[in-house]
DNA sequence: CCGGCCAGCTTACGCGGTAAGCCGGCCGGG
DNA sequence: CCCGGCCGGCTTACCGCGTAAGCTGGCCGG
């Protein structure tokens, strides 16, 4: 075998021996950083390992497989999310809160937060916030059931939106300047057929410009809400 | 080379020649199929390529790449619904019926549908349809960018919840006979942590089985349409 | 002082997407 | 009637991925 690195001993920093080990928090952490820097295609147990400075194969110790890694990814995306409502804050206040949480949070990891919709859906931090939210339904006068249904509508609405924001905006380039409006019609083009007629172009390039999806959101989670009301089912 | 299928001619079916080569329809819906009943990730270029009687490298000729695949199939599953009002109705029940058609193909297409919120959004299916009401709406009143707003709404909800019922069902296994009680407790526990208190497990189980999503997103839709009105922004 | 343990390393396998080029049959023009 | 080009499909080859299996060297409790 090669001889690996020869020091063991920490570069510089630590104190006691060999660098600060592993531990799964910050296998995940680093999984989450590193995909929103280059996408969810580029994270790759291999190139995040070394990105930890370490083999990827290393990483197997922290998560089971990379589908684990993925879950992990949206228990941390929860975390961002209120863990319940504000003491002072009466229910529709609280539920408007969490749906709110979670529309950002889709905003903050444009790339990443999709995983919130398309992985396994049930994790600690979820199960932590439907309780402290439903604790709060239920002494409002909401029965269980009804309390999840409404807590569900909710999240419904936050997910729903998050993603149809970052949808419409999603293509962008990120590139150092500002593209063209030509550039930009020619990119929306693209991936249409090419006998496209000319009122559904400038209706795709309206939407990703005219489109106020947090206003949208205000609205409907306000009707919503609303249109909600304690009470058994 | 290996002499390959030695008889080009029909094998028995076909008049002039060779079998019917393939096109993007054939292409896509064979994908979609094949995703249907194998999942995503089982969908490859090779096995598709077998399951159309052909070798995966042919696919290129038909579409760019695999994600030039997926994003056609997002158009399949929009292709399902409804293209634009019916001619009686008002616009409330016209904006229902769309968001009500989404959220349906979701139930349909549970394991592909995702792809609709996860990949590019913009395709002719979704421009023609986004036209179509919103001729509806303007004639009603709405301007466009109300317009708009109103329709990323509705597609907001049926893609939210559409997405919400199928993560709070998901994990279900599909053997033949229903899994006992217990299974399901223990497969709905594996992926969180060992500590999990009581009261979340419990938490967890009645998501999967107490949760109406239908009836929320009913509920929330007409909250929603109650809420909107023609107008300038 | 030493035995076990465990984090991290190495090797190796099968499979995925796809670039590049090849071939053989059909079809339209001479 | 012949022929040249075109085009659908085939072949080969490359590189990177996820991960099974086993190894190793240093720390730590006895």
């Amino acid at each position: 075998m090669a001889i690996g690195k020869p020091a063991q001993q920490a570069p510089a920093g630590e104190p006691t021996g060999r660098r600060q080990p592993l531990n799964r928090q910050r296998v995940l952490s680093a999984a989450l950083a590193y995909a929103d820097r280059h996408g969810l295609a580029g994270l790759t147990m291999r190139r995040l390992g070394t990105e930890l400075g370490v083999e990827g194969m290393s990483l197997y110790k922290h998560v089971a497989d990379k589908d684990a890694l993925l879950d992990g990814i949206v228990e941390l995306l929860w975390a961002e999310v209120p863990a319940g409502p504000a003491p002072d804050a009466g229910w529709r206040q609280a539920l408007r809160n969490f749906a709110d949480g979670l529309y950002r949070v889709f905003g903050r990891h444009p790339i990443v937060a999709p995983l919130i919709a398309t992985r396994n859906f049930v994790n600690i931090e979820v199960l932590r916030r439907y309780q402290a939210y439903l604790e709060l339904l239920r002494q409002t006068g909401f029965d269980r059931r009804r309390g999840l249904d409404a807590i569900g509508a909710v999240v419904g609405q936050g997910v729903g939106y998050g993603l149809l924001a970052l949808r419409y905006t999603d293509p962008a380039p990120q590139t150092a300047e500002p593209e063209s409006n030509l550039q930009r019609i020619r990119r929306i083009t693209r991936t249409l057929p090419a006998d496209v007629p000319d009122p559904l172009v400038e209706l795709a390039v309206d939407l990703t410009s005219e489109c106020d999806t947090d206003r949208c959101f205000a609205i409907s989670i306000d009707a919503l809400l609303a249109g909600l009301a304690p009470g058994p089912a």
